[in-house]
This record gives C-alpha cells, structure tokens and sequence, in this order.
DNA sequence: TGAATCCAT
C-alpha cells in the first residue's frame, strides 16, 4: 500500500524501502563498521510503535489531527518524524517539525534521530532552540526537532508555517504555556491550510479532550466527517506495584525516611528514588539517612548512598546521581520535581513520593508569582510512580492514602496557561494579528482577569495604543524581542538614554540563575559583595560581568575562586551575544559598535561614574516603572508604588501590598528610600521578596512613567 | 529583617 500525501508530487513507495532494507541488510555481512547499522535499525523495529507504522500513516491520509496515545518507551518522538520522512512527507522541501518542552530534549532527541539516519546532526536532522539553531542554512533538514516555544515564535515570521507538512506536538499532555497557544493558532491554520497535519501526543487522560478541541465534525453520528483520530501505542514499561499508606501522615519527611531503611532492609537490590518539595528538605532527608545509616549493622546490610538533586544544584554535584554505584550498594536519590520529567535517573527500582510540589502560580491582584507547596495531580502521581518502571518490575510507596488520591487529587495539573503572567503571551498573539485575544480559542482559557492584567500593562508600556491595537513600530518591535516585555523595553528605550552596551549584559545577567553558588554561605555573600554597589542588583550584576570578561578572562578558574557560577555565566554571555544582534536589526544599525554605552569598552568607568549609573537606571525605569515601591515608615520592608497611585489610576483590581527584601539582594541590609525590581516571588510563608533591586529618584517615576503615575502629589 | 519547584522566548 501507498500513501499519498497532500500537496505532493512524489509519495514515497514501500518497494523504496524494501530495497533500503536489502541494500542495509546485504552489506552487513561486510564489515563490522555496517554491523552497527543493522542492530541500530533493528533496534528501531523493536520498538513499539514500529507496529503501528502503517496505522499512523494511514491515519494521517485521512486526518487533519491524529491524537497519540503513547506511554513512555513507545519511541513515538523519535520514530515517527523518520515515517513521515520515509513514507514523502518531506517531498518538495518540506519539513516535519517535533516540539518538546525541553530544550535538552529538543537537542538530544535531535542527536539520537541523526544518528539513526546516518546524517550529520544540523542537516537532514537539527534542531532549534532559542539562540541556537542547528539546522541546515541550505534548506537541507527534514526533520526538525524545536522547543515549543521556538515553533511560536516562527508563526510570527511565517503565520502559516508554510514550510511544515506535520507538526507535532509531542508531550502536549504537560499543557505548558507554549504547547497549549500554539494548538489554539494551529487550529486557525488547518482552516487555511487543508493539506496540513498535525499529530498530538498525549497521555490517556485528555485524549478526548484533545480531539474534540480539534474536531470540526458538528454532526457527531456521521463519522465520515470527522477530522481527528486518536490512536494507542503501547509503551514498554514494566508493572509498578502502587503501596498506599494506610493511615494520612503528618510528617511526610520522616515517614519517606523510614520507608528508605524498610526497602533497604527488607526488599532485593534496585536504587530507590525520593520525590520532595524543595531544597531545604531534600537536604534534611539526605542528611537523616546518611547520620542513620550508621547505625546499621555493617555486615547485614549493604551500603547506603544517599544523593540529591535539583536544579538549582552545581552540575558536577547533580552529575553524582548518575553515576552507578559501587557492586552491592544501594544508591538512594531525593529528588525535586525535576526526576518527574525532565531528567531520568537509570536503575530506580523503587520510588517514594511525597504527594506534594512546588508550584509557581501569578497572582492578578497583585501582580506577583507565589511559590506555594500543593498537592499533585492524579497523573503527576503516576507519572512518577512509573519512574520505578523502567528496567524491570518495580515498586511505588506513596506517602498518602487511597482515598486521599481518588477524592482529594484533581485528575491532572492546572495548565500554565492559567497561573501565568500572560504579558509576553498577549503581545505575541497580538502581532500574529489576533486582534481579539479574549476571544481567542484556547484549550482551556485563562482566567479573564489575567488577561486584563495583560493589555492592561502592555498599555503602559506603550506597546498597545487606546485601542488594544499593536503600536507601529514599537509594540511589533517588542513583539519580536524575545524577552518579557518590560526587559523588552529597557533594551529598545537604551539607545536614547546612551546605555545599550550596559543594559544587553543587564539582560543577559537577570536572565540566567544562580549567578553565586551556593548565594547562602558567608563566603559566598563576602564574594558578592565585592562585586556590589549601594545603587543596587543590576549595577552588581554588570559589574561581575564586567570582571569575568576582563580580569576573569571568562575562565571556569577565576568562577571557582570567585564561587561564580560558571555555567550561568557562559550561558549570560551567549544570551547577551544573541540580544545585541537582536537589538542591532531592530534598530536598523549596522553592526554593535554603533550601540551607546556610557561606560568604557572594558566595563571600566571612564565617564562621571555617577552619571552613568543614573542612565543605567533611569533607563530600568522606563520599562520597570510598574514595578517600584517606596520604604515603609519603619523601614523594615517596603510598599508597592502601586498603592501611591491615585485611586482611579489603580490597576482594575489591585490590593495593597508589602514587599521585603531578598536576602540575596546586595540591598537587603540596606533602606534605599525608593527601589525598582525584577521580580517578586512570594514564599510559602506569606511573604513577598524582591529580587534584582535597585534603588531609584522617585522623580524619574514621574518623569518616564507620567502616564502612569498620574499627577501623584505623593512621590 | 533571613531564603530558592521548574520550564520557555
């Protein structure tokens, strides 16, 4: 059987194939070199989706959306971009796309795919990422793997995607922000382009709700008009054995202690891996099972190796838990959330989960994120149950009751869509010429007020006009800044203020975390103040900057002696390299050395030192002014400027709000009567901390923001 | 006066 595709002239036949087979199988015999090619598309037709080949394709003849139920190990992400691209999908310079919510997936996915192929990496395989794009400059690649986000932003350039005949969207199950905007715009494509197909692969749960999303078909019992199909693959994982606790506990981190030295005593060989909330008890629970593994006896029991990770963690100590351990130990890993996903862990036999995560939801009223201890989802529950799964028959503890996971566990997560800020978001769809993005049809819709909260600071930022419509030039050039929009801001405002060299590393540097490793210690805050400066965080920032290019020669050494993170500043230099040249062709120069700067080349200061860290700041005002807050009288935290508007002014919905210093803040012992932040992350405690603070003149508020500072006596 | 789930452009 054949398959014809859509707009192509050149379908790719079986008997093609067939003789790609013979040709693979007859040299085999030849050499060892071409005995790995066997194995390697032998391997390929081990998979479990290798059965369903034929199904997917014929599927997608006659669908517009196939949904993919696929569980882990099905080896749908990296087989079946190679059946299209097999079976003509890719004929006539097209391109099939895979997004992942993960850069490190979207690249090593990418690299496994060309291996297969036999091809370089970068040309009939690539990839793209934001600020790397390996793929073919020649227009050579077929098979592209991206970050979600990365596939969004190309809708801007090319609002049909005119140059993929499928895309899809693997992982769409997670619903980040990306995936869940992108299905709403390719639903607006698929109406202007019939030939187009799109693959959504999912986990069981929301399948239906997927396809029905997609469907077009309003008469539900003739079947002839349906557009989306869903289909099952199998994925290749071994049975986990789910253990309740039969009463609730009260003390999650002692009860997942205890069960750590039970599995230890009592069940065979096999790691165990430990889900927690955060870093303070991922650090308790470590340190409990090594103090109480000396106490067993050493001749009955096999070795304990207790390891954390999370992300905030130094790479070499995170790249610990991957390293096997010695013949008869039993490594135990206590993890965040990151083993949920995003990293996989080999030789887990058991796993234990503490029910609970962190997450970061935006508060509209206030305009802040918190970061808020809740309960998993069902599916969270599961998913990481499954991690005990992988190489064989394997064991889940769960740390709450059954009942507690049928009726008090919602079904699955809340998508990102509905707990974050939507400003970016917003702006984009805009300038994709959405001009209604209230209306727009979401898989699952924000709440109204975020979207208000929204339009309503992309207004004051100027880049929406008293109509909601996109300004000409500005509101498109910050559209295509990839950046939040208020950093979006400072980087185009630069250029008047004579400062665009200093506020490209500002950029860069706030982008990156974890600038100081391990910011807590005594020897790491005395380095960070070596670097700091009383006009605040971003002038601290640029001034470790300015030291890493010059006195550190952007060497690891000089990072280590300094207990800087080398890693985040690598990444810093390569996010600042990639702004200027954004910022370079948004303003129509001709190369970076026609970007201002108010200090030397080097970083030095060679102009009224003072003068220029008043630019510098003035310039974090222009796009930073909603985010500024003046000392409270006892001088213990600060009040969001917000509060010193005049009532009608106010946001639509706003509360009064305290704010308190970061302790990682070069200010926190300090009392800057007026200050400008980055961010505001709310803890579990109530309290909401400023981080990337800098002090301001209250009258540059009323200078650079009058519009939004109406006529306020106060500042 | 004291603190960091995790991604993405």
């Amino acid at each position: 059987m054949a398959f014809w595709k859509p707009g192509t002239v050149a379908p790719g036949s079986l008997v093609d194939r067939e003789a790609e087979k013979d040709s693979e199988a007859a040299i085999v015999t030849f050499s060892d070199a071409k005995y790995s090619t066997m194995t390697m598309s032998e391997q390929r037709k081990q998979l479990p989706v290798y059965k369903h080949r034929t199904e997917i394709l014929y599927l997608l003849e006659n669908y517009q959306v196939v949904v993919l139920v696929g569980q882990t190990g099905s080896g749908k992400t990296t087989q079946i971009p190679q059946y299209l691209h097999e079976s003509g999908w890719t004929a006539g310079g097209r391109v099939v796309a895979c997004t992942q919510p993960r850069r490190v997936a979207a690249t090593t996915v990418a690299q496994r795919v060309a291996e297969e192929m036999h091809v370089n990496l970068g040309m009939e395989v690539g990839y793209t990422i934001r600020f790397e794009d390996c793929t073919d400059p020649g227009g050579k690649t077929r098979i592209k793997y991206m970050t979600d986000g990365m596939l969004f932003r190309e809708a801007l350039m090319d609002p049909l995607l005119s140059q993929y005949s499928v895309i899809m969207l693997d992982e769409a199950h997670e619903r980040t922000l990306y995936t869940d905007i992108l299905m709403g715009v390719l639903k607006k494509i698929l109406k202007k382009r019939p030939d187009l197909r799109i693959i959504v692969s999912s986990a069981t749960l929301d399948a239906e709700a997927f396809a029905a999303f997609f469907s077009t078909n309003r008469d539900p019992k003739d079947k002839s008009k349906d557009n989306t199909a869903i289909l099952s693959v199998q994925g290749r994982m071994y049975p986990v054995d789910v253990h309740y606790l039969a009463e609730p506990t009260s003390n999650y981190i002692e009860t997942a202690i205890q069960t750590v030295f039970d599995i230890h005593t009592k069940e065979p060989a096999g790691d165990i891996l430990v889900f927690m909330t955060g870093r303070d008890e991922i650090e308790e629970v470590v340190s409990e099972i090594r103090e109480r593994a000396t106490t067993l006896p050493p001749n009955k029991y096999a070795e304990i190796l207790a390891l954390p990770i999370y992300a905030g963690l130094p790479t070499e100590e995170q790249m610990l838990v991957f390293e096997p351990v010695e013949k008869g130990a039993r490594k135990v890993v206590v993890a965040t959330n990151v083993a949920e996903a995003s990293v996989t862990i080999p030789g887990i036999g058991f796993v234990i989960d503490s029910g609970f995560v962190k997450i970061r939801a935006y508060n509209p009223q206030t305009g802040m994120e918190s970061l808020t201890t809740t309960t998993i989802s069902q599916a969270s529950a599961d998913q990481r149950s499954g991690r005990a799964g992988r190489i064989r028959n394997g064991k889940a503890y769960r740390l709450y009751t059954r009942e507690s996971f049928e009726q008090e566990m919602r079904p699955a997560s809340v998508p990102e869509i509905q707990r974050s800020n939507l400003a970016g978001m917003v702006l984009q769809l805009k300038a994709l010429g959405i001009e209604n993005v209230l209306r727009f049809d979401f898989m699952t819709s924000p709440p109204a007020e975020m979207m208000s909260k929204a339009l309503e600071l992309l207004y004051s930022l100027k880049a929406l006009d008293n109509y909601g419509r996109l300004t000409i030039p500005f509101g498109m050039r910050l559209a295509e800044f990839p950046l939040d929009p208020m950093l979006g801001k400072i980087l185009l405002d630069s250029q008047a203020f004579g400062c665009s060299q200093e506020m490209l590393t500002i950029a860069a540097m706030v982008s990156v975390q974890n600038i100081f490793v391990n910011a807590t210690s005594p020897a790491a805050e005395e380095q960070h103040r070596r670097f700091g400066v009383l006009e605040g965080d971003h002038i601290t920032l640029l001034n470790v900057y300015a030291a890493f290019i010059t006195r550190g020669k952007k060497s690891s050494k000089w990072c280590a002696n300094h207990l800087i993170n080398f890693k985040a500043m690598s990444r810093a230099l390569s996010i600042r390299s990639h702004l200027e040249r954004y910022l370079v062709k948004t303003l129509g120069l001709t190369g970076p050395s026609q970007l201002p700067s108010c200090l030397g080349a080097d970083g030095s200061r060679v102009n009224d030192p003072n003068e220029a860290t008043v630019k510098i700041r003035k310039c974090l005002v222009s796009g930073y002014f909603a985010q500024a807050a003046k000392i409270a009288p006892d001088g213990t935290h600060w009040i969001s400027a917000l509060e010193a508007r005049p009532k009608g002014a106010r946001a639509l919905s706003y509360s009064p709000t305290k704010l308190w210093m970061h302790p990682t803040s070069i200010l926190f012992k300090q009392t800057p009567q007026w200050v400008i932040f980055h961010e505001v992350v709310e803890t579990g405690k109530g309290k909401a901390y400023m981080r990337e603070v800098s002090a301001i003149e209250p009258e540059w508020l009323g200078e650079l923001a009058p519009h939004f500072y109406v006529l306020n006596k106060q500042l």
